[in-house]
DNA sequence: TTGAAAGCGCTAACAC
DNA sequence: GTGTTAGCGCTTTCAA
């Protein structure tokens, strides 16, 4: 009654009169290719019923190198974004019988390494990874040697490995379009991290649009170093010093987004009326602020499916599983943060 | 160069001459205690260094019959509350060489039923479980099996379980206190999901606050049946038109308090002008609404690592652990949500 | 100071 | 139809 002490295929077939081999079969559910009397069988699936008996999964693993285990690395579960994809590979994975062992780089390159290295010691048979997106040395070896791995959202598109990604520019194109149909002309821009794929591709997005436009580019207007409300809030600040005839501030974050607002509200600039805002990636509660947030949404759900999806392909063929980049959809959120002008 | 094949202790071995046993006894720190010969334990080192190698834990596993990993079963990984309490779990676990295995019940007792069966299954050394919150019949048992088992947030405090919660009795009795200070006489109340432990706690707490100021309590006043958006929309659009007359709501939760948000827009009745409000559990959004919404703050942190320390001292010694329940105590984040009446 | 051997619980090859 | 045996990679007696 106390401590639970586990059975095993050795007891089980003792107490039943077979052998393990026997029990194993019926428990896989080989019984019919080795065709085992259905009385046999029936012995067996009933008593495993009964004790309420799984086979270990350790003893499994070592034999069969499997462990049925997917890693999942993220700079930081407690941020929206990517617990909305946790979530997803959580539930999908578990749907195809995996489990999934989960680790927190911490937006740190350093734990982020120490963190694929301590999954792979622990046997998993793939890996899903949101990189903290400035160095991918570490992770070209994984590319050559092809194993299960597949990127998502701060992807290295160049190291053929699979990756999932939204459509960084046209999300952050259309959005700036937007802002020009309204006759926006200074639009600032909120860069977040520099030299992460999807800040540059917004970034890239946003100069695209204003180029179709004929809009002169003002490498001024351009700011910031993180993804952070931080330097959403000083950025902002910073902008408004050193260009106050910015009409539009397009984040590319909803924390950026946030922290411009308390820098407008700070220097009194009221949104939309003096100042438009677009975020980046939409959050429930953007729809709660004052004014309702703007934004360009992206498919969190569906990031985290597709990145499991790819995985169990490659899980299953590894040498020829396809291992390119996937690039999911926006879609622009109209809320009332953005006011016409002219 | 492809498919990585794993080393082993036996390939060690012989590579360099010595015994799996000797091999074993000095990356397991055990050099020492059988005298290995400083030559010897320097050669084994070097070489386990330069290859890389660590020994395969799933063999391990198997042999000491511990897993070196924590099963944590969450409602729903997308809410912030809950990821919060996740990104502690991970972090303090890591600094203790656990691996978190990682649940969703999606907020369904038999999802979570399963997923705790599973996690035993997969032989995990503890586990950290926020129950969804109605019933704990398949808690019981390992209750008395004493299996490593924490639970948090929506505990059940008879059950002889270790148990991490906050003092929602006092937060709540101290925000409406607050409420009453302010002049509110007819405060409304949006209870969350009843019957669960954090709830009742919370509708005690303002309960007994009323009494002990002789505010009558009203049974029409106190509403609702989840803790999410939904409910606070709903709920706050009937408690209006049942009781036009309150000056005030108590959310128990924040979600609850964006759904009471989006309903009084709707009935144009403006916050705090009209209507003050308080919400539970801070949110860093919470700060950007309008208005910036006053609400009792949890310690989500301290809640995560509680829990991983509690679980760690029973799995040190199952039989004489601490198994109570730890309340932490909350803190009134006053902000501009509330305004001072008659 | 080191090694040989057994065994953790499982599955797969090879009998019969 | 079923069983025997070996071995996955590790740790731990026991022996030397």
């Amino acid at each position: 009654m106390n401590s639970p002490s586990y059975n095993s295929l050795k007891l089980i077939s003792k107490k039943l009169g077979v052998s393990p081999t026997t029990v194993s079969r019926v428990l896989s559910g080989q019984a019919q290719k080795y065709r085992i009397s259905p009385e046999t069988e029936k012995a067996i699936k009933d008593f495993a019923a009964k004790e309420n008996f799984t086979p270990n999964p350790i003893a499994k693993g070592l034999r069969l190198k499997k462990t049925l285990t997917i890693g999942l690395v993220i700079p930081d579960i407690a941020n929206p974004f990517f617990a909305g994809i946790a979530s997803q590979v959580v539930n999908v994975a578990r749907a195809h019988g995996y489990a999934i062992v989960l680790c927190d780089s911490e937006e740190n390159p350093a734990l982020e390494k120490q963190s694929v290295d301590l999954l792979w010691a622990r046997r998993v048979d793939g890996m899903i990874l949101c990189p903290v997106g400035q160095t991918s040395d570490h992770l070209a070896r994984y590319a050559r040697e092809k194993r299960p791995l597949v990127l998502v959202d701060r992807v290295f598109p160049d190291l053929g490995l699979a990756c999932v990604s939204t459509d960084n520019f046209n999300g952050a194109k259309t959005a700036t379009e937007y802002l020009l149909d309204n006759g926006h002309r200074r639009i600032a821009c909120l860069q977040g991290m520099p030299g992460t794929a999807p800040g540059q591709a917004r970034v890239s997005g946003y100069t695209a649009a204003l180029r179709a436009r004929n809009v002169p580019f003002d490498p001024r207007l351009v700011a910031g170093d993180s993804f952070g409300e931080q330097s959403g809030y000083l950025d902002t600040k910073l902008l408004i010093q050193a260009a106050p005839d910015i009409t539009a501030i397009f984040a590319m974050s909803n924390l950026l987004a946030l922290g411009a607002l308390r820098a407008l509200g700070e220097e009194n600039r009221r949104v939309p009326a003096d100042v438009s805002v677009i975020a980046f990636d939409d959050q429930p509660y953007l729809a709660h602020l004052a004014p309702p947030l703007t934004t360009v949404a992206q498919p969190h759900l569906e990031m985290g499916a597709a990145a499991v999806k790819l995985l169990l392909d490659q899980m299953r063929s590894p040498a020829n599983a396809l291992r390119s980049g996937l690039l999911l959809p926006t879609s622009l959120i109209i809320r009332k943060s953005v006011q016409k002008i002219n």
